[in-house]
DNA sequence: CTTTTTCGTAAGACATAGCTTACGGTAAGC
DNA sequence: GCTTACCGTAAGCTATGTCTTACGAAAAAG
């Protein structure tokens, strides 16, 4: 059920930067906005869709916030395209047999 | 390269509605907006972005154009989210073992 | 206790995505 | 040839997402 956020989530562009510089290790939010071209309140926007849609979370560590990937959201995303991709297989394979010339 | 472009054209629900149906087979461009609560237009909008995406195929038949699923943007977005599913499970196993208490 | 650092939220401006109506183009049917 | 069915594209309107600046809160530092 959480996937449709998963995926609106990892569609914008600045919010995959963010995801992926997450992939280097937990961070604080400051540390995200030095290397990125927009605000740091943008920043924080950001971060809170990708906690609302299970992708990172977040822990305090004095006064700043540490922020790290959350496996949940992406196996939801993973489980849902799984499902997907069998059944979109089958369907490339009936259209193959279906394009070839009668044997 | 592509993944990007998949994430956002699945990112849409009414874009996933059209996909999720084109799962039960081929099918032409009026069927699939009687079926909608959008216009036909509105739908062939959004047929051009999957299919902008890799997610699906046309092939012409009469004055109509039938559209199936195309594995090839599937792949692209697969093989992207498992080569982050790997670092986010070991950033996930090493987060734990951070917050258990020493042993 | 005061100051500084770090962060989240609110309010507003701006750009863009998505929808509709209108139009033109191609293939089939008569 | 003429009409009908089916579709893609263009133009325009509206809603929503994303950014910035301004503000307030909480913890550390002094």
């Amino acid at each position: 059920m959480s996937y449709e956020k998963a995926l609106t989530a990892l569609a914008d562009p600045t919010r995959r930067a963010v995801f992926e510089r997450l992939r280097a290790g937990p961070q604080p939010v400051g540390e995200l906005a030095r290397h990125l071209p927009i605000s740091r309140p943008a920043v924080s926007q950001h971060l809170k869709v990708l906690k609302d849609a299970g992708l990172v979370t977040d822990r305090a560590e004095g006064t700043r916030r540490i922020y790290h990937i959350d496996p949940h959201g992406l196996g939801a995303l993973r489980r849902w395209l799984d499902q997907f991709w069998e059944t979109a297989l089958d369907a490339f394979v009936a259209e193959a047999e279906r394009t070839a010339d009668k044997p």
